[in-house]
DNA sequence: CGAATCTTTATGTATATACATAATGTTAGC
DNA sequence: GCTAACATTATGTATATACATAAAGATTCG
């Protein structure tokens, strides 16, 4: 076997030795070779396997243990994780951003823009503080002129007063909030719901009509941003998450 | 201010330096102090900031890098990534297991469970080799007493032959797939229809009523393994998906 | 026999060092 | 003014080393 030191020459296609390692290791997990609960080499083991350092490998598996692969125990030993398909990336598009895409016209249009006082009466409106300040917005979406969501939602001023200054007529609030607003947190609730007749008008479809809800909550250091409801119209409109090991 | 020496000593709530970094990295990108676009201080600097050594900062960034909050390019610098919210973490349960941590009591029927060969033709099917010899189950999930979901599910047998010996009279074919068969790789689709009649009568519900579909393929090596589509009364269920930049 | 103690050991964290690499900024030359 | 060559520099990868820590396993003692 070639010497340690050659190794990193001979590496097949230019990958670093962190990279082949973490795939073969990857793999030998999807291939079920090595099955959940199994015991991989100890860090020693593989570091003369690989010839290379224990913090080479260390930095593998520690990776590989962030990503949810593999369980670490002290002392014990690293074994390879019980699968748990029911985390998934899931994509959240931009609807702007989206439709274009896929190669429809996007269209936009505002019904209208409104500065009041939250009411925490409201179900939907019990997320932001009571008597916050807020902006309340109320679109519509379309994709190739027709209607494909209708979007309820409210802005924190106290925590985004630029909002109030911003011309929603023209621009999706969720773009402008995207491009204005830096990191935030979030969390989202997908749903089913039948088109009531204000829906079925918006959307164009018959009352009753299966319809994707989104709701979204926005937060930045535990102060509200933005609610948003996104209803669309369930013939034209699906979500997609995938799950794979690289994240 | 205290030398490097101390500063081990010295540290809040006994964290690690590393996930002190960590923190406060993330703490001034998620308020905001350091925007998307904002170049962060360059290894050396946070190295003689925090009294550490680079290898420390490295790993730092590198996590934040492989969890999407900063971009980094060679000679330039480390960046505040743009905000990406459409990325977020989908939390798609076992039934059999969430049923039962909310309270209610989890119930399952098996409707039929056949061994026939694939027919591409069906749209359902084409997830699987034309031809291929598959398990084609049909069950449904019941919580606290009433219907919750119908599911339609195909296994192919040529990946999973154990599965024609497994009984799914009482476990439930993805309770029984999650413990045989490690891990894999899958894509998830989530959309909303109208109940049919027949699905109407499975669910309890009126003809019509919004239902929230569930279809996820899942495989390994290329060789699909399963393929489900899952039918939730929309009034009952709803799914729940975080975005956080712990990941 | 059972509980408490000690030893062993694999992982966890941190450091100092070395060289590779890619992209920026500068300079030289036409 | 434009391009090509060069130097600079921040990140990228890998190593050798050191000590901390948690937990499994062996041992001792009541």
């Amino acid at each position: 076997m070639a010497a340690s030191a050659t190794l990193k020459a001979t590496t097949e296609a230019s990958l670093t030795l962190h990279q082949r390692i973490r795939a073969d290791i990857e793999n030998r997990i999807l291939s079920g070779e090595w099955p959940p609960g199994h015991r991989i080499p100890f860090e020693h083991e593989l570091m003369a396997q690989y010839g290379c350092a224990r913090m080479t490998v260390n930095k593998v598996i520690a990776g590989l243990a962030a990503a949810g692969l593999i369980e670490r125990r002290r002392r014990a030993g690293s074994f390879v994780a019980q699968p748990r398909i029911h985390s998934a990336v899931l994509q959240i598009p931009d609807i702007q951003v989206e439709i274009p895409a896929r190669g429809e016209t996007y269209g936009y249009e505002l019904i209208h823009c409104r500065r009041r006082l939250a009411n925490a009466d409201d179900p939907l409106e019990s997320a932001l503080a009571d008597g916050a300040d807020v902006l309340d917005i109320r679109c519509r979406h379309f994709a190739g002129g027709r209607p494909l969501a209708l979007e309820e939602r409210l802005i924190g001023l106290s925590v985004v007063p630029e909002a109030a200054d911003a011309d929603f007529s023209t621009v999706p609030p969720g773009t402008w909030l995207l491009n204005h607003v830096p990191w935030t947190e979030a969390e989202h609730r997908i749903s089913a719901l039948n088109a009531t007749a204000r829906m079925a008008e918006g959307l164009s479809v018959a009352k009753g009509a299966a319809c994707l809800c989104l709701e979204r909550r926005t937060w930045r250091a535990n102060a509200t941003i933005t609610y948003v409801r996104q209803i669309f119209r369930g013939d034209l409109y699906d979500l997609v998450a995938r799950f794979s090991p690289q994240g």
